[in-house]
RNA sequence: CGGGGUGUAGCGCAGUCUGGUAGCGCACCUGGUUUGGGACCAGGGUGUCGGGAGUUCGAAUCUCUCCACCCCGACCA
């Protein structure tokens, strides 16, 4: 491509409402422009790399034996009142009616589609496994786009559905998915990280999610290098501690006005939060439910949801309520001699001796024990981990390496074993060898391709712009000329050059702008081409052509008569 | 959805409080001088001051209203 017939969309300011760097050098360096909130117009650069990332993602699908199909992006009403999800999606699904008033929604996700699909096209158990994926456009109207392409509305995904004739067969596929991922984030030359995680709305059992580390990145994860576990914070579980060794004390009651937080009452006495415990008070399936945590922990609320007894989603009771059903108001809460269920987390339920509200208005109790002063319904993991919690696969071992650091993701891969969810709602079933009829099992494994683009950003970038990995660069060489239109030597090299590189199949940019030079190698820096050749009249006396890697302090003078093996090795070295 | 904020040229902003000819830098166009790290000189044009309604002799500026966008929180590839 010609610098001089191509769109070079670079910026020189920041525009002002991008707040992470890979929005701000995605806006900088031309690849995307927003048309609204949360829609973007992909520029030629943007979209040369996105087509690599499509043609990495489609070359590793194939090679794990799924097949492409493309599916409809806007989707009848009635698949998702069969799945039930026309109800349970809420706000984020895109409804809207055609001309014969007949509803439809733009897809969000393809479940419904392609297992509509399987139900008509599958018949025995000998075509099984099948995996069908397709690259599209997806809408979901989030509450808060952000971020540029990071959390857009409308975005571009690679989602894939396998269907099989038992849970064995969905394992085999989804290890198969398991490798192709981590293919994948490899060719893109990501640093990723596989992730624990929480199947969400999409439904299922098992389920993992890669994650690019970064610290712009939305999610939280719990990781812990010695034993190799990394978790969505949503999901993380820490080691239950030990039950205390303590005897216990008398019980004592003392007076604390206008003391209500952890803090007040571990400062009045003079102990340290992880000796409290905090009450939360929410609302049950049937009346209200105490949930009680160590006075320095915080409810992790996706767990408490997943509790048969608590109603998802999760709702404190309000002072109303509290009122009402316990006569008492928030801030001197304990559960000694409450009158509903108390599931207590495992870290609380290890404490001895310890500090809780005494359900009296400014009065708090120490030295409560659990077997003596109270009665429990059930103790289980309810708390968000923190830093330094011990790995819940430690066991005994609680050395350094094993505790718990929180870092910051951005998922780009989610893959999920769905079992029998959508297959049962929408009667997705085969004959088995006994000519029986079984509801086929599913699996879905889902990339984010623009997302990658950002995240792909978000680790590879200096105070010059982007430094692309070559797999997905825009350009892998840039061919900067000096002189081109008053220099004949310069033109005719530069021209010869361009054409030689092109032969070999590697995308390069001629910028044969009349520009200075300083114009020129702004613009590759921010655009971030992987290598940069400099021809010039100077260069071209001393018969040398400079090269620079975008990734390299310094640049180094490649001779004429050298320059195709060199080119070769450095190009492919990379 | 709740809370906060912004809307003036393609981009970054000033002007609004205190009503009186719509401005600055960059970018852009023309001519010239330049050409190894975002040049200089001269000339040029940029606009529904987010929309609508009102107050006023007169509104970017005051009032009302609608809209868009951004940031902070609960949801997700």
């Amino acid at each position: 491509m010609r610098a001089s017939q191509y769109l070079i969309a670079t910026l020189k300011e920041t525009p002002a409402d991008a707040e992470i760097i890979s929005h701000q050098l995605m806006l900088r360096a031309g690849l995307i422009r927003k048309l609204a909130s949360g829609l973007y117009t992909w520029l030629p650069t943007g979209l040369r790399v996105l087509r690599k990332v499509e043609r990495i993602v489609r070359e590793e699908m194939n090679f794990a034996g799924a097949q492409e199909v493309l599916m409809p992006a806007v989707q009848p009403a009635e698949l998702w009142q069969e799945s039930g999800r026309w109800d349970m999606y809420g706000g984020e699904l895109l409804r809207f009616k055609d001309r014969h008033d007949r509803e439809f929604c733009f897809g969000p996700t393809h479940e419904e589609v392609i297992t509509n699909l399987a139900s008509t096209e599958i018949k025995s158990y000998k075509q099984l496994p099948l995996n069908f994926y397709q690259i599209q456009t997806k809408f979901r109207d989030e509450t808060r786009p952000r971020f540029g392409v990071m959390r857009a509305r409308e975005f571009i995904m690679k989602d894939a559905y396998s269907f099989h004739v038992d849970d064995a067969s969905l394992e085999q596929t989804y290890q198969i998915m398991f490798q192709a991922y981590t293919n994948i984030f490899t060719r893109l030359g990501l640093g990723f990280r596989l992730v624990e995680a929480d199947t969400g709305s999409i439904g299922g059992n098992t389920s993992h999610e890669f994650h690019v580390l970064a610290d712009s990145g939305e999610d939280a994860i719990a990781v812990c290098d010695k034993y190799e576990y990394a978790a969505n914070v949503e999901l993380a579980e820490a080691r239950a501690p030990a039950p205390g060794t303590e005897k216990s004390k008398d019980l004592v009651e003392h007076d604390t006005p206008s003391i209500e937080t952890i803090e007040e009452i571990s400062q009045y006495l003079k102990v340290s939060a992880d000796k409290t415990v905090k009450t939360l008070i929410v609302v049950g399936v049937d009346g209200l439910v105490a949930l009680v945590i160590r006075g320095d922990h915080e409810l992790n609320t996706v767990k408490a949801e997943k509790h048969s007894l608590i109603a998802a989603p999760l709702e404190f009771a309000t002072e109303q309520l509290l009122k009402t059903f316990l006569s008492i108001k928030p801030g001197s809460i304990g559960p000694v001699g409450l009158n509903i269920p108390v599931i207590v987390d495992r870290s609380a339920a290890a404490l001895k001796n310890f500090i809780c509200g005494a359900n009296q208005d400014d009065k708090h109790l120490s030295n409560v024990n659990w077997d003596r002063d109270t009665v429990i319904e059930e103790i289980v993991d309810l708390r968000k981990v923190i830093a330094g919690d011990i790995c819940a696969r430690a066991g005994d071992d609680s050395s350094d390496g094993a505790k718990l650091s929180i870092k910051r993701g951005i998922e780009v891969g989610h893959i999920f074993q769905l079992g029998v969810k959508y297959s049962t709602a929408m009667n997705a079933r085969c004959l088995d060898q006994n000519g029986k009829a079984i509801t086929m099992p599913m699996g879905c494994y889902g990339i984010g391709i623009s997302r990658i683009v950002a995240a792909a950003i978000e680790q590879n970038h200096d105070d010059k712009g982007i430094i692309w990995p070559s797999a997905i660069a825009p350009f892998e060489v840039v061919i900067v000329t000096i002189g081109y239109k008053k220099s004949e030597a310069v033109r005719a090299k530069a021209d010869a050059l361009y054409q030689k590189i092109n032969e070999l199949g590697i995308d390069v940019l001629l910028d044969d702008r009349n520009e200075r030079p300083g114009i020129m190698f702004a613009d590759a820096e921010l655009m971030g081409i992987p290598h940069r050749l400099v021809i010039g009249d100077r260069g071209l006396e001393k018969g040398v052509i400079e090269y620079k890697a975008r990734d390299k302090a310094d640049s180094e003078d490649i001779p004429l008569n050298k320059l195709e093996q060199s080119l070769a090795t450095l190009i492919t070295r990379s």
